[in-house]
DNA sequence: TCGTTGAAAGTTATCGCTCACATCACTCGG
DNA sequence: CCGAGTGATGTGAGCGATAACTTTCAACGA
């Protein structure tokens, strides 16, 4: 055993059962048309050596595609994380493997380096990532395997019903909800900690939670505080939160996610604010921690696993060139009320 | 566009080139034994053509690697992410795709059930996961293909240099360094909250951070308080640690995991006692949230990702058959001490 | 001048499997 | 009693590369 010892291929089974090696092809994949006798005899010899078809060979030969590869930016940040999962769920349960790779932001991909990435030409890609490269291998693929590509990402009803390879959640919507929200509970304005992708400033410009809050602000003409522009790392948003958490003229601020929630409400705590006495704070994704936190985050809750099976659903049939476009069967991106929102200067 | 064009092959690329598909094959794979005035063609011919090897035919033929599939139990859980990062970083510095496949606790996998995630016999594989299914897989691919094989986990020094496929990191040592610090800090004794792999109701028992735990308290001669069982969710430690936050008499308590700390955190505050006056609460892996938290958890500091990178660095060495056992390059764990430890009854 | 040498390029076999077709042995209707 | 029909198998050709030879040909030394 210690010999890496060569695998058995079908032709080995073939020979050992006494079959050609069709046969066995046949009864590995279930074919009707095997006689029962001869089925068990190469399923013994198949079960004597060992035997496991090689799932290169069967791509290569078959044309099959049985496998996926995921486009992300970083597995670390919990919606991703989620969808990948979802993604993985849905493609087990069919038998598809799940490759991944991980973009880095910091590099500039060029077009080879990203195809480079795929095991293959017209592999079936989903594409999780809103960055500069994350845009880039979007459209490298949308122009060379349209039909083998998917993109999640969270865009309006009219961007997702215009484009049939995006999947995603219109989370701009979820933002004006609680921004709405904490104005009907009489703050006079909210301040918004944006995440990287909301900032707009790279091309597509999805800014979709920064744009709900705008815009929802403006339709109550209030006053639109700068946005705050934050890293994706707990300790920048730590950074970028203090002038705002400084100033006691902030009653409420609405973050990107959670984890810059949870830094707003260190930052704000060390500043000696009271949450939601002086400030209330806003999450977004509805992390599993964020039930937790003291005290316990209002967040808006996001089902990035359905998203991430949606999107291998609609992967699968954009492939395989069947039903145009599944229904997003999802919920609703949701407000989840806890305990860091409250009316302004409520000090409970 | 739209139609699924066939991708290039490389003898379309011979053909535009005029050359032979082997020449072609040279050039892509840089052998110096090409005419620059060939290679050129050939390159342009790539260019025009978009054409790129694919992977499938490459590894069925040449035999290379060049993939690792990493089984693993749960990448919510951050240990898990920040190693399969790891992995990937490293992977993909050397230009090897990697595959997940995500083993379900629930389900029992048989032996071919493993195997069939692997996508060829012999395939490089990373083990990641400590519950039933993970030992199992741990087991059939030790019978199977033990020289591409490895795994990941928690494992004490000697068990790291009897193993020559094991990879980790002594967190039982770590869980000895808080305890011994909790007791100096001049607590009776410690309680300990632990993590579904502590509880060592499987094969294998890995149970090493309950280990240290119990080690440092009988050597002080403290009692050894009954061990709290808790699953891997927030909710469900937050529901095991009720008794132990209502019981005035326990002033500290060693966490499984940030998560579980995180949720005795708040339960200690809806039971009214303070942290770290009345109580104190250690986590353990040091996730990011956990800086940030108020008051700021103590924890124990592990370097997964350097794991990850370790993992694959070995997998690829034992694979060809080269150097017999790298040194784990990486950081110990390391308690670091922040708001929620101090001496018992010291209400701050 | 002829054989030697070695770089450059071409040929052929293979990897493990699926596809499309060919073959073979029966069974059944006229 | 024979050809058609049908289910069970076998044959051969790729899929897209790489590996291991073989061939071609110009340069070079004796």
């Amino acid at each position: 055993m210690a010999q890496p010892k060569k695998a058995a291929s079908i032709w080995d089974v073939a020979r050992l059962a006494g079959v050609s090696h069709q046969t066995v092809s046949r009864v590995v994949n279930g074919s009707p048309r095997v006689a029962a006798a001869t089925r068990d005899k190469v399923l013994d010899a198949i079960a004597e050596l060992g035997y496991r078809p090689n799932r290169l060979a069967r791509s290569l030969a078959g044309g099959a595609a049985e496998s996926v590869t995921v486009l992300t930016a970083d597995t670390s940040l919990y919606g991703a994380e989620a969808a990948l999962r979802g993604i993985e769920r849905a493609a087990r349960s069919l038998d598809w493997s799940v490759q991944i790779s991980v973009l880095d932001p910091a590099e500039t991909h060029s077009d080879a380096d990203i195809i480079a990435r795929l095991p293959r030409a017209g592999e079936p890609t989903i594409i999780m990532a809103h960055d500069e490269p994350g845009m880039r291998a979007k459209q490298t693929l949308l122009d060379t395997q349209p039909h083998a590509m998917v993109a999640i990402g969270s865009y309006t009803a009219e961007e997702l019903a215009a484009s049939p390879w995006l999947v995603g959640m219109d989370d701009g919507k979820a933002a004006a909800e609680a921004t709405r929200y904490l104005l009907d509970l009489g703050h006079d304005t909210v301040h918004h900690v944006a995440i990287p992708t909301s900032t707009g400033t790279f091309g597509g410009g999805r800014a979709h939670r920064a744009d709900g809050w705008a815009r929802v602000l403006r339709e109550a003409g209030r006053e639109v505080p700068n946005l705050v522009p934050s890293g994706w790392t707990i300790a920048e948003a730590f950074k970028a939160v203090q002038p705002l958490v400084a100033d006691p003229d902030v009653t409420a601020i609405l973050c990107g996610n959670d984890h810059l929630a949870l830094a707003t409400l260190r930052a704000a705590h060390l500043a000696g604010r009271s949450v939601p006495g002086d400030l209330s704070i806003i999450g977004f994704d509805n992390t599993p921690f964020s039930a937790f936190t003291t005290p316990a985050l209002t967040t808006v809750n996001q089902d990035f696993e359905s998203v991430g099976r949606g999107a291998f659903e609609l992967l699968r049939h954009r492939v395989d060139g069947s039903i145009p476009r599944p229904k997003p069967g999802w919920p609703e991106p949701e407000l989840i009320v806890r305990e860091t929102s409250g009316p302004p200067g409520a000090r409970t």
